[in-house]
DNA sequence: GTATGCATTTCGTCA
DNA sequence: TGACGAAGTGCATAC
């Protein structure tokens, strides 16, 4: 990895253009010849960016980023204050846990707090218009299309309303149930007016009676 | 900023949790707080991040950042192979071209190209489930919602939808176009159900015409 | 402060 | 490769 602390302003040309005035910033060029622009503020997101894979074309006071796609850095660079480089190797990666297939795979598990009664027929329901998380029957053996989120939005009610209009010409009548951790208020409104019902889960609590099971015995 | 070159291991505790092994690695801690571990490939996202505001508390060697909410990054520092620091000032920001905004204001000028004789009654249309891009009115009076979006996908059309059928009760029966610079199968196909036109522009013909008219006189 | 929608979204997965 | 959905989305803006 390269860093380049210079005074350079810089445009970009591709799916927008965009130009940077003067101004002292940092140049990082990975390994994988992605190019960063960052400042001292702003958090997170480069100012601007050419991710890989790409070439740098370094001139004598221009430099070049071109991708596959022809969208173009031209960083102009003023002065350079300092150019250093360190070899880091390979990262080997991060591990996560707590995302939508975890919560997944626990209501799968546990599709009882889901409903009285709920019992899974299949996780990753295919239809012709996308997967649908869980599907299950409840305790009088009718179906249920249960859509998973971290935090339910009202996009997570259409997508469940386009499930359960598909499914219903092939399984007949079926309930949907939105599942989340949080819900916006826009989405339990129109989830109620779709007949839909919201249950809200707590993944800690989800995690812990799953890991209570198999130690019981 | 900051940049410290260290070979560590970092853990994330806050909306998940996740966990990189030791490794070598580029800390970056700008003046605004904001702490980002980046690696030498894998451009534009650190491998993890806090936003600011966050603080930053320096152990021998553990660091932790916090922010408000009690997220945390707790980075151990093995070995710092590097610790440098630049003072870069503020700023001046970036200029763009080329958004959706643009977009819109060019259309709101040329709406013509959304069909033949139409009219701009009003842009940003407020409902109360939201702006409508444009309000327009075609070759015969009637109302016309234009919803723009530089990639048109299926959110697209449930949200003019929406608009639809909400501004229908206020102004009758209005047609729908979805304007777009690209459009993503799935979404075509739900406009052309739901009765909505699609029609694709291009962002510098737009430009050229718009610029060309007062050239002309 | 909360809610809403855009983004050069980026990033993964799967057909 | 293209399409589709999630993201610690981040981020600006309107209410």
């Amino acid at each position: 990895m390269r860093f380049v602390i210079a005074r350079c302003s810089v445009d970009y040309v591709g799916r927008l253009t965009a130009h940077l005035p003067e101004a002292n910033r940092l140049l990082m060029i990975k390994a994988d010849g992605s190019v960063l622009v960052h400042s001292d503020t702003g958090g997170y997101k480069p100012l601007m960016w050419m991710t890989p894979p790409c070439s740098l074309l370094e001139g004598d006071d221009t430099w070049t980023v071109t991708n596959k796609a022809g969208e173009q850095l031209v960083i102009s660079v003023h002065e350079v204050l300092s150019d250093t480089a360190f070899e880091l190797g390979s990262d080997p990666g991060l591990m996560k846990d707590g995302v939508e297939k975890q919560l997944q795979a626990l209501l799968a598990d546990q599709c009882h707090v889901l409903g009285d009664g709920f019992t899974l027929v299949q996780r990753e329901y295919f239809t012709d218009i996308g997967p649908v998380d869980l599907l299950c029957k409840d305790a009088l053996g009718a179906h249920v299309l249960v859509e998973i989120k971290r935090v339910a939005e009202i996009d997570s009610v259409e997508q469940l309303s386009r499930y359960l209009q598909r499914v219903s010409t092939v399984l007949g009548d079926v309930q949907g149930v939105l599942a989340a951790q949080t819900f916006k208020p826009q989405a339990k409104t129109l989830a109620a007016d779709r007949g839909i019902t919201c249950v809200q889960v707590d993944y800690e609590v989800l995690k812990g009676m799953e890991s209570s099971v198999p130690t019981l015995f």
